[in-house]
DNA sequence: TGTACATCAGTGAACGCGCGTTCACTGATGTAC
DNA sequence: TGTACATCAGTGAACGCGCGTTCACTGATGTAC
């Protein structure tokens, strides 16, 4: 998120070269620093190393800059969430373990992202690639309800969309109340990523899929939550 | 949340008679037009009808503002919840559904307050009061997940902390992805409140407790989410 | 290979604006006697 | 009951500041021929 050799190797001269994207850096770097609310167009325009009229070449406003940000952290988000996620390999619960992990994951690395994507008040319908990035990101937690209710004889299945909404509100939940660890917090018996886990692990017994792997939860690092 | 009658009636002169009161107001109009982000000190005095050095008679900074309109909107979420919850009467299950549905509602009928409380950054320890007024709250929360771990046998008997927190999560991350009309938001298959209840009636019955009252669901508006 | 020209990205100066904050002040209120 | 005085809450003018936005401009790049 700092300078990296890229941004400084080629001093510049009058064109900066690839100034979109080093506004996009300078916001995530703004926004981490000091949250979605304050970051200035003029501030970003500064930190490129660019006079203050410079970003109009690439965004119209502030908030296209934003959505700019957002769009590219759920493109991340999606691919951390699919990456972790494998197809539901080698068994969906070590899958669905590792997808909540990275869920907390990504907030708490990338929590300027997060807050781009959650929090900033950007509504999703400011551009269609934008909605398409945020539903290919859910798509993955979707994916992953789907093969879980799966596991259950057809009767009583429970319908897959529910399940997937009630994952990614347990994972926010979390995320958002205890997963940034910077802001004083309240303290917790358990780390952000234990407390998801053993709340999954709760519902899934609930949903009535659990059971089927009785013996020792759904991954190595699985703590019985009673 | 407007001018009522108690702010126009008598038309003041010199002194204002309850301009802290009037600014807190202020405050919470402006957050709920613009977002905690879009409110401004001289704002919110221009809202009071007052000069923008008058504030200062009362608060330090914004932040002490802030700070105060989260207090206050503590201590109503604690009167809010501590009534649904009405000490677990007539039985637990009747009134953990009240509560969510509290928690639900508040979120929604006072996003100012919300998120005044939970997303605009004032740190707890911003004052010894705010940090108390925010541990009576989740001591609601607290204590309905006592009575409710307390229905169960002792030997596998869930930590109630632990399942406050999920209680917790499960609602926040329900309101603050779902809950507030305005923003364009995602298309649910129902309401907030019916995929609440739904996600705590899974997740009780993964606990071990919803077996206690297998007809019917917890309230007359569950609906088995199978 | 060289030249003319169009296009493009960034400049820098300027503007109006609202904000936060200060200051000496003044009008109102309450209290001591 | 009246007067003097202290305290307090709000005034209004002023300041420096950074922001968003515009404008005519200019340096660099690419392309047609």
């Amino acid at each position: 998120m700092s300078w990296s050799k890229d941004d400084r190797e080629s001093p510049r001269g009058y064109h900066h070269g690839n100034l979109k994207e080093a506004l996009v850096r300078a916001a995530l770097e703004l926004i981490a620093q000091k949250g979605p609310a304050g970051f200035t167009f003029a501030e970003a325009a500064r930190w490129a190393g660019v006079s203050p009229a410079a970003p109009y070449r690439h965004f119209r406003d502030r908030d296209q800059l934003l959505a700019s940000v957002a769009l590219r952290g759920f493109n991340q988000f999606e691919a951390a969430l699919a990456r972790a996620w494998d197809d539901g390999l080698p068994d969906v619960f070590t899958a669905l373990d590792r997808l909540g992990k990275a869920y907390l994951g990504f907030a708490r690395a990338e929590p300027a992202y997060y807050s781009a994507m959650f929090e900033a008040g950007i509504p999703l319908a400011i551009s269609p690639e934008l909605r398409e990035a945020s539903d290919r990101a859910f798509a993955v937690l979707r994916a992953a309800a789907e093969k879980l209710c799966a596991t259950t004889p057809a009767p009583n299945r429970p319908p897959a969309l529910m399940v997937a909404l009630h994952i990614w509100a347990m994972s926010h939940g979390i995320a958002s109340l205890f997963g940034r660890g910077d802001a004083a917090r309240r303290a917790l018996p358990m780390s952000p990523e234990e407390l998801l886990e053993a709340e999954v692990l709760v519902y899934l017994r609930g949903l009535g899929v659990a059971e089927a792997k009785p013996n020792g939860g759904p991954s190595a690092s699985a703590r019985n939550p009673n």
